[in-house]
DNA sequence: ACCATAACTGTCCGATCGGTCAGCTATGAC
DNA sequence: GTCATAGCTGACCGATCGGACAGTTATGGT
């Protein structure tokens, strides 16, 4: 049988990868057409099918590093409880958002049918469960939201496209998630 | 010549825009087709270009509101500076989110695309104004990636599906929100 | 020289998209 | 009755999509 497997790296194929990082990045992984893959590496939309065997194949080559870091910081997270569990989870998430920032505008410019794609795993439930460390593993409504509002604001402004440092960024995204975080420095305390 | 303008009011339109409000927010609007609404309706997809002049102008009709609605804050907001700005900012832009959920998370969905569809006007002008506010007119590193991140906090949390009543979602948004943005308070205050 | 295989491409295909158009039906004015 | 108009529809159109496939060229082992 001449089952159509994965070819192995070759010049070419980095390149496509190359390009179609760049272009889902840019307009969206379902606005970007293999004809304009073709066309910004140079070759044929047929060629483009020789080394991938659908469209679809290229995607979830190019996310599932970041399925995998993902699912790493899941595994690193689970031990852990309160106070603990909700640092590690903005400095893991962070630095994650940080080493995918491109991949994320990925999934951010096509959320209703990529955060199903497998090649991030079970979305649903691992984004569920960094929500329950951002929370400190705690339930009420304060800290839900709050972490809600942390995933979603580092999940944006590492996609964004902030004139600021690398590094500088990254400290600056963890130290307002904590301040997000914790609680209330005002007279009343809990 | 006969223009096919805007059609009046009518009960059919009324569940045009109902349904096709429903499907752009949970499958994004290039994901839904004219045939999709025609369906969910319960019409021929004729009927819906009888009715409007095309997809897009369905589209308009549902984000003219939430357009206007951010134009205003943005002229509301104009005048004032420092924290006054800031905190107008928070205050303005969650009351935006949480009015317009459904259309923010059309947004959300095709973010390449929506951003710069005329019926939210100039959207890179305005949210970069919106971002010079919640900084508090500062350029600072540190505040500009906090009204970044606020930014994309209330942007997402307001189009998740949290399990909170609005009033109260609304509320610790913006007690977050200030949070994010307030300076540190000294190194330690527990 | 021969040939198997890899690398690549031109061309075609079915599906689906947004949109057009002629025509059907119901209603109300005269 | 007659006629204009509003509301609506089935059938069709061109464009574009992802993908299939036969065929061409380059390469390296024998």
């Amino acid at each position: 049988m001449v089952v159509p497997m994965a070819r192995p790296a070759s010049a070419l194929r980095g390149h496509i990868l190359e390009s179609a990082l760049h272009l889902f990045a840019s307009g969206g992984y379902e606005a970007t057409s293999l004809h304009d893959i073709a066309t910004a590496v140079g070759c044929s939309k047929a060629s483009l099918l020789y080394h991938f065997t659908s469209k679809d194949a290229i995607l979830t080559e190019l996310l599932t590093p970041a399925g995998e870091g993902l699912a790493a910081l899941d595994t690193q997270l689970a031990p852990l409880d309160g106070r603990e569990a909700a640092e590690a989870a903005v400095i893991g998430y962070v630095d994650l958002a940080m080493r995918f920032r491109r991949e994320i505008k990925i999934l951010f410019a096509d959320i209703p049918g990529m955060t199903a794609h497998p090649a991030m795993g079970s979305i649903p439930g691992t984004v569920e469960r960094l929500l329950d460390a951002l929370a400190g593993r705690s339930t009420r409504t304060r800290d839900v939201v709050a972490a809600q509002m942390v995933l979603g604001a580092v999940f944006l402004a590492g996609a964004s496209d902030v004139d600021v440092p690398a590094q500088e960024l990254r400290d600056e995204m963890i130290r307002a998630s904590l301040r997000t975080l914790r609680p209330d420095p005002g007279p009343e305390r809990d």
